[in-house]
DNA sequence: TCAAAAGTGTTAGACGTACACCCATGG
DNA sequence: CCATGGGTGTACGTCTAACACTTTTGA
């Protein structure tokens, strides 16, 4: 609560920090079927000194959370978002060695072009979600919570063209779906719930070059809302216009 | 994230607090229906002197910050919450006058019985959920959204029961689903969903005295995890054992 | 015996899933 | 003309909402 001046002996014993748990689809090397990456940094001091760990950082004074989150992102990876979203607050007494630390985590969603844009090189690298080495913190907790929500929410929110760029076809679609919920839907089915449900808006558009019927290209419906995090839509609308 | 030493210096100038939303249902007095009230504070000091806020208070040193929510609950409504989850993590630059303050915010269920037992007085007061007066900061945006994330849980989750009793009948767990979510349910369907759902487990004892046929207790059944937060459910159960 | 709520049965429609089938293109 | 994915039609099982009905108590 913000009541009165909160004792600031307390308070500095507490450091505040914003980090983000990057999604990004990429094609897997044997299957040739889409999965769910991260990039992470490599730690350069103690503790977790050489482990990697998810990009972020402390907050700055004049910066809101979802800026933060943004920046820190930006700065560690060179990535910019689609798709920004507060996940959790960690705060366990004991989850850090030595000072301790409040982190506020996001999660982010990018698209595949962007992140292969993105810098890679000694100190930040891509792995899959689903297949991570022991992390510094309690970022696997971290990163498991994150994916939970990914995919819950792709269930019934309307999140995946964030994965997308800016017109896409049904079947970019629902690969995207099927890559984040991990197994094959029917093309029929999938087809008639978005068209039915708004998501999208037909463009004149068409792929053509293909050894097949040429699809039609579609874009995201913006003039429907997401109303997925309810009164908080309000909050967040006025940071982005 | 927890990358090395947060700068001190720009954290000195950020405070951490927890808040909590609490809620419990109370009789309408002129319908006679249940409806969701929570217990709010009188500020005592600048800023919003005079005016009403969620009860919460600054973090402390070696508390982990759902301690933080249920202690500082407790110190200034008396109350002992069945249930208490984060909510979000408000954290804008312009919400609160005068120095920053990023507060953790939880929401919690109390049951009825313990919230009439819960102090009342000149600096704590009951107010209707539906109908609030002007709150300090922006604690009116957050009851709407702690508002909304009940209604949406308890459609999809089991908590219903932590606004009662250790048993209860089924029409009791029916009238709080229907306080909460507004509207008549239908007591035939009510019934065979949750008693197929494996919520609740049957006792042998049943309700006496009433006019009509007596229905029996129902216990609240542990057995089943809620699973509704994911790998999040580890990190609280070892506090919660 | 009557009112009132407990509890059971039944049905019509909505919806999800599976799968057969036709269409349009490049090779 | 054939392989390939785009796109449509349809039928079946499950779930939901509405409501008629029977049961058991106190007054």
């Amino acid at each position: 609560m913000v009541s009165g001046e909160a004792r600031k002996v307390d308070d500095a014993s507490v450091a505040l920090a914003v980090s983000t748990v990057i999604f990004a689809l990429r094609q897997d090397e044997a299957s040739g079927l889409a999965t769910v990456w991260l990039p992470l940094v490599r730690r350069i001091r103690e503790p977790f000194d050489g482990q990697w760990a998810l990009p972020g950082g402390p907050l700055g004074a004049a910066e809101d959370l979802a800026t933060a989150a943004r920046r820190t992102l930006g700065e560690t990876t060179g990535l910019t978002p689609g798709y920004l979203e507060q996940l959790y607050a960690f705060g366990d007494v004991d989850r850090s060695p030595g000072p301790r630390v409040v982190s506020i985590v996001y999660w982010a969603l990018v698209q595949s072009e962007e992140a292969q844009r993105a810098s890679v090189g000694e100190n930040v690298q891509w792995f899959p979600a689903d297949d991570l080495p022991a992390l510094a913190f309690d970022h696997n907790l971290i990163v498991d919570y994150a994916l939970w929500r990914l995919r819950n929410k792709m269930e019934y929110s309307r999140i995946a063209h964030a994965f997308l760029g800016e017109t896409f076809t049904l079947t970019q679609l629902r690969e995207v779906h099927e890559a984040v919920r991990g197994r094959a839907l029917d093309p029929a089915n999938f087809r008639r719930s978005i068209e039915g449900s708004d998501a999208v808006v037909a463009t004149d558009q068409r792929v053509t070059g293909t050894r097949h019927r040429p699809a039609r290209l579609f874009r995201y419906n913006t003039s429907i809302d997401l109303a997925d995090q309810g009164p908080l839509s309000r909050l967040n609308e006025r940071k982005e216009p």
